[in-house]
DNA sequence: GGTCAAAGCTTGAGTTACTGAAGCACTCGG
DNA sequence: CCGAGTGCTTCAGTAACTCAAGCTTTGACC
């Protein structure tokens, strides 16, 4: 069959080229389907990042960018009405970024249409599918920093 | 043996999901690595698409922006002496980007202290390794629009 | 209760990234 | 030659980003 019969275990350095052309790849569907509707690819994540209410300086660490940026990137997403800033309850230094009912949707509509994506996804085999979600669960704490070992 | 037992197909959001928390990490262990060095992250990813000789104009398109923005990229990657601009034999309208070999030191350096990629890399067995490289190369021309059906 | 360090957000200055339109240099087909 | 088209740069103008400084609020300590 099309097996995909290679045998020989890839270099880190050739797992990384393929990472990273993937990864650059998603990027720029998703810049372009963001783009579609009038978003950077900055504000198209950082809406990503806020389907559940987050706090501005929390909202950094997710984009992991200066918290005085977001401030600039949250205005711009107040004034094109995707999303709020609230006070927290308890705290009135903090304010939450609370995403609009308006801002959900263009949301869902910019994950729709990323087509090459999608088709990439059909392009994979039910085998191929659980293989790599499973991999990017398992890779991603370490990833991400959030490791059992070290810290830093 | 632990087998990721999920027998489960993931959905497309999810997979999705999954896919951007993995490359967003990706992307900020590079951009951290190439900080260290004193580059932006723009300015590594175009040092890394010249490893071979680039026409101004292919970069644009490697790197998926205007060409106009190249220009101001390859300024600065040439005053910092990690590339050069020269010109092509046959037609002197065209600039061709080459690295030097700090250039290439700087490049090779950054990619080898991509911690966390490399933690994760160290975390998954052989079968993950060639399973994943196998799905990244399958996958790739559909994402990046070279796929055998449709054009644009 | 008052004081002071620290946390959360914003503002301001300055650089880079990026786009679109205009311009110059060069190529190539008539 | 001449004109259309290509490759790169320049010039506004905006967004993204960082660092330092400022303001408000909080919380601990006395």
């Amino acid at each position: 069959m099309g097996s995909t019969s290679t045998t020989t275990v890839p270099t880190n350095a050739e797992l990384m080229e393929a990472l990273a052309a993937v990864g650059a790849a998603y990027f720029q569907d998703f810049a372009a389907a963001a783009a579609r509707h009038g978003l950077s690819s900055s504000q198209a994540k950082a809406l990503g990042s806020v389907q559940e209410p987050v706090p501005m300086r929390a909202l950094a660490g997710r984009l992991g960018c200066d918290a005085s940026n977001v401030t600039g990137i949250v205005d711009r997403l107040e004034s094109l009405g995707l999303a709020n800033r609230e006070a927290a309850a308890g705290d009135r230094r903090v304010k939450i970024v609370v995403i609009t009912a308006e801002g959900r949707e263009i949301l869902n509509r910019i994950r729709g249409e990323m087509a090459r994506t999608h088709q990439a996804f059909e392009a994979m085999t039910d085998e191929q599918r659980i293989a790599l979600h499973s991999i990017c669960g398992q890779v991603l704490p370490v990833l991400a920093g959030r490791a059992g070992g070290s810290l830093q």
